[in-house]
DNA sequence: ATTAAATATCTTTGATCAAAAGTCAAAAAA
DNA sequence: TTTTTTGACTTTTGATCAAAGATATTTAAT
């Protein structure tokens, strides 16, 4: 904490703040009283992530397409061409960013000042999974189904919609779960870095 | 901050943790930087609350309902025999506490430990509304709603099920609503007490 | 009499400090 | 060689303090 708050130029107590609501988010766990890290998901988390991520986002989406207007549709055209030019350039990080803000742009659509909130939890809790197993590895079909879910939304087919979005949220954790038993068990946290 | 320090006899170190982990959750908040108090939610946000404690809170149920088993059935009988007791004999204290074991025994069963979070979360959003808007005048509707859930849940009719909770949901708002437009819009936020 | 400004008091927020809890390593014993 | 115990060091957690921000009250002026 002493060096976080170093780092920051600040003194040690707004970071013990900050450090505490994430805490209380869930993206923060204390690891035996010593230090502080991130909480590593088992395969039974992991399982319970997806099957909530299906369901709270599938109503997102639903609402989101009842609610969708011309300029709306032309913002997820823009990430949408921005995301497979990322991929065919290979850039990672550009992906990742325009992904995040391909279904964030969804998800604020459904107007839902809860809702949203409530799905950036979820999110704040399965990204940094994603980043410790760092497997990036399935961009192509990821924006396959991106672009169909783009398509069903256009068409106001909510529960087409639905059901593309559960595809992809699927096929991220098959990734995810293929690298945590390839990699066995670790241990109940792990550290940041 | 000192008084609830005092009152606990604990230092305000503690409660200062306590209380920036409940603001956290959105439990509570800063009311203009100089003291912390409920947020008080107008109609928008309670009208969004709903919607969102309609589409998770179902979620819960669906999943209570394939996991239903003969000991959880008789928890509910159990709870929904002691609510309407309450409500014959107006004990309000006992009938919320036996109303909240009620709708949790349910959630719980749906065993999703991050679902049982969110909805949670939501409760601990609404309840201080309505022990602030003070009505608990709908006992026996709401004990018509329960009895009716608890014999769809044991049917096994998941959709039915489903439809009575929102029922059960939306007529506690509309008592909400009710009481708010007849105090007509009160400041952005309401003190403890 | 009413309104505006200034001052005083109250309360959070940031900082420094002390103490307690825990882990890691080293040394000794089996 | 392995295991256990002890000691030292690191790091959170609780406490006290100072400062900054905000509100309420009082006073003065219009």
């Amino acid at each position: 904490m002493a060096s976080i708050a170093k780092a920051l130029n600040v003194s040690p107590m707004p970071v013990r703040e900050a450090i505490s609501r994430l805490m209380a988010l869930g993206a923060l766990t204390v690891v035996s009283g010593r230090s502080i890290g991130v909480p590593l998901l088992g395969a039974r988390q992991l399982e319970d992530l997806r099957k909530v991520r299906c369901e709270v986002e599938a109503s997102a989406v639903t609402w989101a397409v009842a609610n969708r207007t011309a300029k709306f549709e032309a913002k997820l055209e823009t990430l949408l061409k921005r995301m497979e030019e990322a991929e065919s350039t290979g850039q990672v990080r550009e992906f990742i960013h325009r992904n995040y803000e391909f279904h964030f742009a969804i998800y604020a659509q459904a107007g839902s000042e809860l809702l949203l909130e409530i799905i950036s939890t979820l999110w704040l809790r399965i990204n940094p999974q994603f980043h410790l197993l760092q497997r990036h590895g399935h961009y192509k079909a990821s924006n396959r189904q991106h672009r169909a879910l783009y398509e069903r939304i256009c068409a106001g087919d909510a529960e087409g919609a639905v059901k593309t979005l559960r595809e992809d949220i699927d096929s991220a954790y098959e990734v995810i779960l293929k690298t945590l038993e390839e990699r066995g068990s670790p241990s109940d946290y792990m550290l940041t870095r």
